[in-house]
DNA sequence: GTGGTCTAGACCACC
DNA sequence: GTGGTCTAGACCACG
């Protein structure tokens, strides 16, 4: 389902978290559909319950899942992007150091355009089912 | 010269590092030239000394500057890229997690990549001289 | 009736507690009038006929409603508001804690004054008809 | 400091985080000044530290506190209010639940915005400082 | 069954 | 010294 690398530098949960979201736009998850219980993800990623909840709460502040009590956590139905200033600028710094780290690998520019826009290809999009 | 944001997540020496290998690529310092002492970075920069040595010597390990004894610190004059395939997956990572967010934050595909093509068009390139 | 969000981190039975309270002061609800049965008032929110049950005990140990076996359950004709030290201080708590969060969303002292002024004029009052 | 109910249905993070708020509003902590350690914290409120971090955390997620590596954390020198419409919403559900409340404790309408303009007389605003 | 909170204790990176 | 992450294990409220 999502494959942890408790290796790298990455939280595990922040890799929970990246991991769910890429899901969801790739569609292997649904919007509606119940996420594996707390208990149940960390048995199957054979990680602390508490590591698993840390990932979901975060998931369910970015709106991306919602909880109902008593029933589970479930892909959000209505994902309403936010822009914001400040996301903005963090985005773009994050790009900016994966550009460096890629010119300094030896691509050049259009290399580097051309990895991006394949793993751009590689998800489906937020919207793209409702407009086609 | 460099900016350092002290509240980021991202470690300080991390972001001299950055700060530093994105001033090569741009141009701002160029290969031989020689780099504050770094107590006069400390000093310039209001940081613990220790912080900016740590950077130099991530500096050093990357081969994106040399220390000559008792000469002080240059950029290297002639960097050679290394592709590493732990390293390319690791951008891969980083970008995959970057393109999601930006997903996230209600960009299309047209505007990922224009945003990519315009932040790497702020980059002068490493092989830049090489390809005119 | 009663709006209902599953997803908020208020209690499913609270919320029913809280909506018939207000309800009642609203004048929606009149004393002496019968609700639906618990299993209706399921039906009618599509909820656990148990949450409901709960919401129902929880508002007859409130005295706000009052249930007579075989009869059904009905909005007490009498209510006598019950000041309780505890539950002032609960009250003020709450209300502070209100306040802060206001003024944290940019809320000066007058209009957070009239933000709830105008929520206190949204309900009739218990007492309403012994001053008019 | 901040006096802690373990009693209390709020949970005990949010104690702390609703306190500090309240404690920067009436100016007992100071923009820029530190906080005591994570460590520091959790001992003077005799609380596991992992609880004083989860508050700390929620602290710097609504930028009332900023954190600076291995210096600690320190109130918000320039905090800006956001105002959001989920928030507002949020609020005013709060707001409105109180005020039931007040109204099934016996208080007139009068009585409940006297109560309400008292605690917000004892809050020193935001920025009331800048502004005399 | 579900998620939410808390404690205890450990390890790590950063400054 | 600082905060950040993770595990283990417990208890609770909710539906």
């Amino acid at each position: 389902m999502i494959d942890i690398d408790v290796t790298s530098s990455t939280p595990i949960y922040a890799q929970i978290v990246n991991g769910m979201k890429e899901g969801i736009l790739k569609g292997i998850f649904q919007p509606g559909e119940k996420l594996p219980s707390v208990r149940e993800m960390a048995k199957m990623l054979t990680l602390n319950p508490n590591t698993v909840q840390k990932a979901y709460k975060e998931l369910e502040r970015q709106k991306v899942v919602v909880t109902i009590q008593g029933r589970g956590t479930f892909i959000s139905k209505e994902y309403q992007p936010k822009m914001d200033e400040d996301k903005l600028n963090e985005l773009k710094e994050t790009f900016k150091k994966a550009i460096v780290d890629a010119l300094y690998l030896g691509f050049d520019k259009e290399e580097l355009i051309a990895l991006v826009t394949g793993l751009v290809n590689e998800m489906e999009g937020l919207n793209s089912d409702d407009k086609n």
